[in-house]
DNA sequence: GTATAGTGTAATATTTATGTAACATAACTC
DNA sequence: GAGTTATGTTACATAAATATTACACTATAC
């Protein structure tokens, strides 16, 4: 095996999941730790970050759901795969889990096997997508690992969607995209928004990108959408 | 919605799970058709490509985990994404079913919301993939994924009518199409506008034209209207 | 809590594209 | 060549698409 790479965090308020599946983790060579709550995952998770975070979904204090929001949210721990751990009740919330920001989830009781199954399927996931993480297009860099975009050396202050948003176009450059498309791949499917608030965004981050005079890889495509190029 | 277009196939022997499953796809627009098992799933594949295959992991006959393989081997299936639908007793094979070259896998049982949600994800993936349209006729050359036109390697700049004008008559070329025709297909049906619209965007056209030269390949059909011709 | 930053929408401004009509030219008929 | 019809060309008012701004509201940080 050769998973003694990946760290992986897990976070349960009941003890005898955490040993269990610790058990089943180190069983497979995987280097793990345990957090009996959010507040405790979160400091350990600033120490050494994992590569994965098994998180319970019911918890005392902060509960998983507000808690993987919250990794989320930040550009340090935005990009780290979360499973979530339900219990069968639950089952109608698996949604909302997903919806805040969890790679995949669980019902327990789960078996050791499927665990490790699924963990190593999205390590396998993440690995492929964050190998790519620098993409410079005429001196405009966006490094995905590090959420910093740059333009001619200047870092350039970007607000989450505006980011998003030039990730988006960056990974598919030359293309043109209807604002509806950009609304399901920046926005996500299931949300409403109306088409035209892509127009704001889009102003948005062209204004951040006229600090380095960037603002013209943003094109616009009449009756048909945006474009990033630097044609 | 705007599923309509995209045809899926439901590849399970319990009737009751295809019926649940074409239920739920049918109520979001997808276009869909079940097959029980492997043999009948390849005839109705050859016949009408779906733009992804929902396949079941034990099946009578050649179990999915080998359709699957073999529908990647097969250059003309290669790309068409796989949602893996496995019963929860079947876990261990997870990982064999994702190695096996399903993009995605499901647990049985599973809520329609969730089916739909992994469908939609999927199908944006490889929708942005495999949209590279490029025609070229003698080095006017139109590609349909950035929107853009090029004569001998320089830039010709046209409006959205013209665009769509051009590209019509690139798709069907050396056919003349009255005026009727044109605007049917590129206005669309049940717009009305004065048939002699037509010439005067063929004008806009022939002028854009005119900056490298390619000017000549729209002709005039007298009494019979135009046609995109490099003789 | 309070301050701050981020978001989506609606209203308004600006730019660009569109369709039509009027006139010009070319082609065809006799 | 005169008469007739089809197509070319141009200008222009209007419509449509996009840009921009302001604002109310939410979420986040301190």
């Amino acid at each position: 095996m050769t998973n003694e790479n990946d760290y992986i965090l897990v976070v349960d308020d009941e003890r005898a999941i955490r040993d269990m599946v610790s058990m089943a983790l180190v069983q497979e060579d995987f280097q793990c730790s345990e957090a009996s709550d959010a507040h405790k995952a979160e400091i350990m998770i600033k120490k050494n970050q994992p590569q994965l975070i098994l998180l319970d979904w019911m918890m005392p204090g902060m509960s998983g759901i507000d808690f993987a929001r919250k990794l989320r949210r930040h550009p340090d721990t935005m990009n780290i795969p979360i499973i979530m751990l339900t219990a069968k009740a639950e089952e109608d919330n698996v949604i909302r889990g997903l919806e805040s920001g969890a790679d995949d989830y669980l019902t327990k009781p789960f078996s050791p096997r499927e665990l490790i199954a699924r963990i190593k399927s999205l390590l396998r996931r993440s690995k492929i997508e964050s190998s790519q993480d620098i993409i410079n297009i005429n001196n405009l860099i966006l490094d995905t690992s590090s959420f910093r975009v740059e333009g001619n050396g200047q870092t350039i202050d970007l607000g989450p969607t505006e980011f998003k948003l030039l990730r988006f176009f960056m990974e598919n450059p030359e293309r043109v995209f209807s604002r509806e498309q950009v609304l399901n791949n920046v926005w996500g499917d299931n949300v409403y928004v109306e088409e035209r608030t892509v127009d704001v965004h889009i102003r948005r981050l062209r204004k951040a990108l006229e600090t380095t005079g960037h603002q013209e890889l943003v094109q616009t495509v009449r009756g048909a959408g945006y474009r990033l190029s630097n044609k």
